[in-house]
DNA sequence: CACTCCTGTCAATAATTTTTATCAAAAAAT
DNA sequence: ATTTTTTGATAAAAATTATTGACAGGAGTG
């Protein structure tokens, strides 16, 4: 199941549509017509972000923003602002109150919805985190040590990511067993190069789509290739 | 008016590039094609940020950074590293050495926009508050050395709330043992890395339902993770 | 001094990972 | 077509690693 989101906007029509697609998109939805009662439920039930009208009736939305964002408490909360105009002030406005990113209206569902994964994208990796993305069905944070495979995360242990590390890194190159080993290893320890077949067996089969990303070169080594 | 950020890089063409979009960004920009004439200027005028370049032609970017951040006059410059490779020895030295995050060649001008922004503001919420909240489950207190688990204290040693705050700072990487034991004491005593683990099971016992945000990553070390 | 609490070490165990061995299948060479 | 070489799959052994409980030395306190 995919994170709770909040969704504050005064006018009925939006309100609907920007729910509707973000429940289409597997959200955990809850519709808020002015902040107060907003305010009032994440007391209660905390969502992971918040899509937020810049104008409400009873408070605006920057007030909002400012009141999360100084909160230690919600600190951590997302916060997606909705404006009605691209008038730039606005958008800065929005972003130095901490909002974490904004769509002006009118926007299409399909790009709020991509801007709502782009952030909680962001947060699990705490923004800081230094990940690749190849052909946007596998991912790698190479200082958290995770993985995922068209968002889902899968578990590699040390080696496997590892070596998945240096042939991506090494991408489009040829490594034969030796460097590999030599990559994992140093002159540490002796080991045999059919090792290096079992690992690679076990990263193609965790990796399952992504897993004919690693290429054989018969009587050489192996590849990565998106 | 925003922040004063530094900007050292031999390359021409890099430096212009970073110093653009810095300032298309609001901040106030110095560039400097050598750390010498970048020392100099420090002693006049200081910025809240330095871009630095692990190369530089007339000394190390490693020994700026760390000629920086041992000076206690200087400490509270943040630094932002430039890196040509993820080679991981790279990566490694530069946030070892202090600096307060890295970005590898070929960077997107945005990406590094971003971190520029991310390190101040991380600054900057620092010294305004000094608590953090993790989910409204957790929350600590980095000057009282307190912390909460759903709103109720628990009692932490010195040595496993430190371990807990390096976690949490670093949240979403996974730390060495090694490099916890770093933290804690430097190179003033040498102790056996498995008393890491054991800091971290009383962290996880006293931290309860807050206890599962401490993962293992077998092999590697330990990553906070919310 | 006696006491408590913190920190570090050790050892046992449980769990996982890495390596090796073996055999089947595929590709290349003869 | 047959043989040789290389890789892929599987299972099992060996090695490594994390977790846990127990304990000892030492700093700090009353």
């Amino acid at each position: 199941m995919k994170e709770k989101v909040f969704v504050v906007d005064d006018e009925e029509d939006i309100l609907n549509l920007v729910s509707l697609h973000l429940k289409r998109a597997g959200y955990q939805v809850k519709e808020f017509k002015e902040a107060g009662s907003f305010l009032q439920e994440i007391e209660k039930e905390r969502p992971a972000l918040v899509v937020l009208d810049l104008m409400l009736p009873d408070m605006d939305g920057i007030e909002v923003c400012r009141l999360l964002k100084s909160d230690s408490k919600y600190g951590d909360i997302y916060v997606l602002m909705l404006t009605a105009l691209s008038s730039e002030t606005d958008v800065v406005l929005g972003l130095e109150l901490g909002a974490d990113d904004y769509v002006t209206k009118p926007f299409s569902p399909r790009e709020l919805v991509a801007r709502v994964k782009a952030v909680l994208r962001r947060g699990k990796g705490e923004s800081e985190a230094h990940t690749v993305e190849i052909k946007g069905i596998l991912k790698l944070d190479f200082e958290g040590y995770r993985v995922w495979v068209k968002g889902k995360e899968i578990e590699l242990t040390a080696t496997e990511f590892r070596i998945l590390k240096i042939l991506i890194e090494k991408k489009g190159r040829v490594l034969s067993r030796e460097k590999i080993l030599d990559y994992l290893w140093g002159n540490e320890k002796y080991v045999i190069e059919r090792t290096v077949d079992v690992h690679i067996r076990h990263l193609r089969e965790k990796l399952g789509e992504a897993g004919c990303f690693i290429k054989n070169v018969r009587g050489v080594g192996y590849r990565f290739e998106a």
